[in-house]
DNA sequence: CTTGACCTTATAGTTACTCAAAGGTTTATG
DNA sequence: CATAAACCTTTGAGTAACTATAAGGTCAAG
């Protein structure tokens, strides 16, 4: 099949799947006669397995990992699965930081009085000169 | 002053505030008879102000907005106060998104044996044939 | 035989910087 | 005074992961 039934299979854009193509995350797919990409299923398949993964918020170079372990018959499921802890383990990094960034936002917000004067507690703080009492 | 001296002042990279002035963000410095940027204290105000802004998560485009507040004596505080709670919710909203994809990433490795042994739950979750029961 | 839907490549744009190259200036040191 | 270190300048490329555009070739239908 062409790219373009691959594309609509996978839920993949045609555009992303030569871009995978062209960064080696994919092996370079067959050609038609007309130069046209040609895939097989198991070409989908893996496909398939990108869009998934990326899905599940792995980044390109972990995609390339789990797809190098996909294709290695003499993997070890323990390494897959401390890859994807990892990962958990960074996403719980991320929400603690955006949890953090959050009250910060709302402790500046309380202060506000939201009217119509221009004197604002956000602006305030955000402009703070920073003196540390010297001496 | 030089910029690398409202650089350490700030807390920005001499690069970083080139790149803020050549966006447009930063109206552009004076520069001195030798052709280096100088730096008033109200320059580095301004500085101080898109350091802290961004540090509270704001993209560049929202800091754009935050100094047009800043510097426009007719604004009115609730208007800076929505900047701030709009930001607030797309936080909360990201947060959401990375607690799910969090308990996804969890679900698959929960079934993992994670041995020595090829066959891997999760590799199967990601590569699964995704085939609606047709008649 | 032409229209529309495909496909191809190459290039630029997105976000927010960061780094490196190649060169001019200023300050410190002997 | 010479020169080396530490500044400053601009320009362009690199990062992540696409997305979109241009300019063009191919194919199926009417």
């Amino acid at each position: 099949m062409n790219i373009g039934k691959a594309a609509k299979i996978t839920g993949l854009k045609a555009e992303t799947i030569r871009y995978y193509e062209q960064i080696g995350l994919l092996t370079p797919a067959k050609r038609s006669d007309n130069g046209y990409r040609s895939y097989t299923s198991s070409d989908v398949e893996q496909l398939n397995f990108l869009q998934r993964s990326r899905a599940s918020g792995f980044s390109i170079e972990e995609c390339r990992q789990l797809l190098g372990l996909l294709n290695n018959p003499g993997r070890q499921s323990r390494h897959v699965k401390i890859l994807v802890l990892e990962k958990a383990q960074r996403i719980t990094r991320q929400i603690d930081e955006l949890k953090l960034l959050q009250q910060h936002l709302l402790e500046l917000a309380s202060h506000c009085q939201a009217n119509e004067a221009p004197n604002c507690a956000i602006l305030e703080k955000l402009s703070e000169h920073s003196e540390g009492g010297a001496s």
